[in-house]
DNA sequence: GCTACATTCAACCATATGGTTAAGTCGTCG
DNA sequence: CGACGACTTAACCATATGGTTGAATGTAGC
């Protein structure tokens, strides 16, 4: 399915709103794990951890691969781009004194 | 209310899952707007952008002050900075092949 | 082919989300 | 003080989310 800009932002964020799923990403960013793998720290079913996986796959976070009996899922960290550059534009405000977010973007008034 | 670090990242990213969400937050951007100035480009009731407002209140992205009769909403762009650094702990990943990543965290095996 | 293992799918449940309309609150102005 | 304007809250609805358990699927190995 090809999502639009705004529909893959929508899937991204919301694929990190959940504290679950953001540690399998840092498990990920160790290596390849298997589903297995990945579930056993996790204080939930092996199927509730499938669907998490299976919100990451449809952000595009991550990709799955049979190896044999096994199904092996990697990190697709590139799809975390657009996130950040959308919350980047922000960054210019955040090292700055709130009184002077208008007039960084509307130009000196007073 | 006081959230744990975690629970900060879910409202926050749970907040930026809304296109609604992220065009209000633009138009912040600009400067200080009124419930009413914000909803009117939306296709939805003022009820429906009041909600959304206290979404991205609940994850502290805006700041919402009485004038008079009117409520001023004010962008906070302070509160993405922890959900920046979230996603920049992958920014090492988006620039290499992905067959580089197990070796770059794990050192050189082969 | 039978069995075990790794994972997925289906059915179900409780709660959350995103929208609606209608009524309620709170300042301002005549 | 009475009415209007600007929101907010409440009640309601349909659908989505996040979890469960139990059956189904797909490979590997004897």
């Amino acid at each position: 399915m090809v999502k639009s800009s705004a529909a893959r932002l929508d899937s991204v964020f919301h694929a990190l709103a959940d504290p679950t799923r953001r540690q399998i990403l840092r498990e990920l960013a160790a290596g390849e794990r298997t589903l297995g793998e990945i579930a056993a720290p996790h204080k939930m079913s092996l199927a509730a951890v499938s669907k998490h996986i299976k919100v990451l796959e449809n952000a595009e976070l991550i990709a799955r691969e049979r190896r044999g009996s096994f199904r092996i899922v990697r990190l697709q960290a590139q799809s975390l781009k657009p996130a950040e550059e959308w919350i980047a534009f922000y960054s210019r405000f955040w090292n700055q004194k709130p009184g002077n977010l208008e007039k960084h973007l509307e130009g000196d008034k007073v």
